[in-house]
DNA sequence: TGTACATCAGTGAACGCGCGTTCACTGATGTAC
DNA sequence: TGTACATCAGTGAACGCGCGTTCACTGATGTAC
């Protein structure tokens, strides 16, 4: 009924919802296949409906933005990991539960999933540091989870990280395969296969890992 | 003596040279810390010391130049790969030797390995998929050589893919850490552990993988 | 050895366009009285 | 309930700049005679 109506909204209320939107707006732009490096402000102001001069009520600038990305996509990442420790998980349904929970969440959360893949090896050292350390910290965070569970005897702290680092590291690489290529033959399902195979592989090989490796060490 | 003469170079010779002068810019500025989505063709010719109009005696835009990149790169690594398999490798350090000459290769030809890392999930999805069809290539061709390798009785296709990927995974992952980390704390000779230790918790876990696999899968 | 001609990498000026940033402004909302 | 004022998200015009692409041109080199 009322006409468009010339915008102009309020402190308060809307504040948060354009904040929201630039972020979202930035998500999508990301999802139309461009870098971070190659989204303009501009771009970004026109995707959620205002004039370039009205970003800066929000950001000071685009790599602020970005940096606010970093934080809230590894927020839902932690959420996520939360949910799959918090479960009482029976026993050798482990991985399997844990590859599900992990790609439904990723479904769920598509495009921050897709931000992070994409700017994790961007060319925004700022950006690209921030998720590198969120990384990091998660590698650390599962280290100490791995302790608990494993025969702790004699893995050094060194080893668990390595281990902790290579579970990860396999997930993204799945996730990112997921998220950027084509169709290409591989649906989900045989990504979810693959990443439980993968994880699966990876618990014997830490199974195996203390009878052999001092061997090795020659 | 002669003073700096304009340039005006002839055909047959030079050609070459300034083509692949183009080609190292882009590789040049990925190492800057820009993204492929976010290089102008105004800045590489810049960077080469021609008028941006001469950029199209050799390219007809910068698409084809990243992929003429993607193919020069993997052309370096196949190199290495085939130096890998072609020393006859003394049993048990086989992937000792093979991390290490991996990670010399990744030394000698950084900025290749640069851009691949980063554009394997950029933003130009055409460069991306070049990238990433190359790597299936080389995880089908690792896994016909584990085939020959592996007590081959019965390892599917699938599962020797998935752990060709696993391995290249892990290598790509270790790889874009020594690349595009700042320092901290970790150094090369960590990095090149690290690899060596994931790579043979891989192999312990694809010793065990057979005696185990059929049981789980309930 | 000398001359005429073809080739073509690179020049430099021009074009219209989208960029980031600034600034005085507008007008809807919330608050104080 | 009504009025005056402060707040501040968003406007719209302006700026100088770097962008990709085009085009007639220049001049060094290679080739034919």
């Amino acid at each position: 009924m009322s006409r468009p109506q010339k915008r102009h909204r309020s402190h308060g209320d809307t504040l948060i919802n354009t904040r929201q939107a630039l972020l979202e707006a930035v998500l999508e732009l990301i999802n139309r296949d461009k870098s971070f490096d190659g989204i303009s402000l501009r771009e970004v102001t026109r995707e959620v409906g205002i004039t370039p001069g009205a970003f800066y009520r929000h950001f000071p600038d685009m790599d602020s933005l970005g940096l606010e990305l970093v934080t809230s996509s590894f927020s839902t990442l932690r959420t996520m990991l939360i949910t799959v420790r918090a479960n009482p998980i029976p026993e050798e349904l482990i991985i399997r539960r844990s590859v599900e929970t992990f790609i439904t969440y990723v479904r769920a959360h598509r495009r921050q999933f897709q931000f992070i893949s994409r700017e994790a090896s961007g060319g925004v050292a700022i950006i690209r540091n921030a998720i590198n350390d969120e990384f990091k910290q998660l590698e650390v965070e599962l280290a100490s989870d791995l302790s608990r569970l494993v025969s702790s005897e004699s893995w050094s702290e060194e080893d668990l990280q390595m281990l902790a680092s290579l579970m990860i590291g396999s997930m993204i690489q799945i996730v990112t395969q997921q998220l950027m290529g084509r169709p290409r033959g591989e649906d989900d399902a045989e990504l979810i296969l693959k990443a439980e195979k993968q994880l699966r592989l990876i618990a014997l090989g830490a199974n195996a890992w203390h009878s052999t490796s001092s061997k090795n060490d020659a």
